[in-house]
DNA sequence: GCCATGACGTTCC
DNA sequence: GGGAACGCCATGG
């Protein structure tokens, strides 16, 4: 497995409870700014008997990149308010509450960033049916 | 070895 | 503030 894996779930393994990190901050902090797709790869490979609290990982948006419906975001979403994660109304976590590292947060940075994401999913699979 | 895909991010319009 | 386009890295066919 390649060290990039690794450090990934290194990486994840040192969230906090009750805190979440995004993809990019992950990819970032492991060495490979950019690669936060590759991180998403990552964790969609571990094993089953993994200890990487992978629930804690989330986009640059704050919310689950699982679609809506899907059994794992809700898994995700019930794990994280177990912590004591909230999320707003919009179904967004505030990365600038619960981000981690909190420096990585520069909440004026995060300003109009949060839109862009999330349709990206949506157009790849929903340009498939 | 090239092409397509994906738990994403940043920039431009 | 919202939507669309381009870029990123690794994997699988």
């Amino acid at each position: 497995m390649n060290p990039f894996y690794h450090r990934i779930y290194r990486v994840v393994r040192h969230i906090p409870k009750g805190r979440v990190a995004t993809y990019g901050i992950i990819a970032r902090l492991a060495g490979r700014p950019g690669a936060a797709r590759t991180v998403g790869w990552a964790l969609s490979a571990l094993p089953e008997d993994n200890d990487v609290p992978w629930w804690r990982v989330i986009n640059a948006a704050g919310r689950i990149s699982f679609s809506g419906q899907d059994h794992s975001a809700v898994l995700q979403r019930a794990l994280l308010l177990r912590e004591g994660v909230r999320f707003a109304p919009g179904g967004a976590v505030n990365l600038g509450t619960f981000g981690w590292p909190s420096e990585a947060y520069d909440s004026a940075v995060a300003s109009h960033k949060r839109a862009a994401s999330t349709r990206r999913s949506r157009r790849l699979k929903g340009l498939r049916t």
